[in-house]
DNA sequence: GCATTGACAATAG
DNA sequence: ACTATTGCCAATG
């Protein structure tokens, strides 16, 4: 049982971002939203920088909406070095989001 | 308890 | 492509 209700939203996302396979990307909306927290992209953010330690986690997998890495320096170049250990590819300093993007399945998909 | 900040995103100009 | 504004909500001071 959850001590509160931001615990289990963490939760919620870590567990969505331990799905990310290797060489995909997701960025903090699709993973809030995955989680079944919409329009709570800051959440996701919020949750991947309070990993608990422990836990291994692909949090280099996930990007902002527009394809580049949120972090200060110096884990954006830990995280790119990541990424592109994986294949994920960098032009102008930013990744093709719809080439590299994770199509979760698309067991919540989005309803318009 | 209020104000500011933060690993964000969508929209407008 | 750029900045500004607003929505969102938990953490921090």
């Amino acid at each position: 049982m959850p001590a509160t209700p931001r615990e289990s939203s963490y939760r919620r996302i870590w567990a969505i971002v331990k799905r990310i396979p290797r060489g995909k990307v997701a960025t903090y909306g699709q993973v809030a939203a995955l989680a079944g927290l919409p329009k709570q992209a800051r959440l996701a953010g919020y949750a991947l920088h309070n990993t608990p330690p422990r836990t291994t986690l692909p949090w280099h997998r996930v990007l902002n909406a527009q394809g580049r890495i949120s972090l200060p320096q110096p884990q954006a170049r830990e995280q790119r070095r990541r990424l592109e250990a994986e294949g994920v590819v960098f032009l102008g300093g930013r990744v093709d989001l719809a080439r590299h993007r994770w199509q979760a399945g698309n067991a919540a998909p989005v309803l318009d």
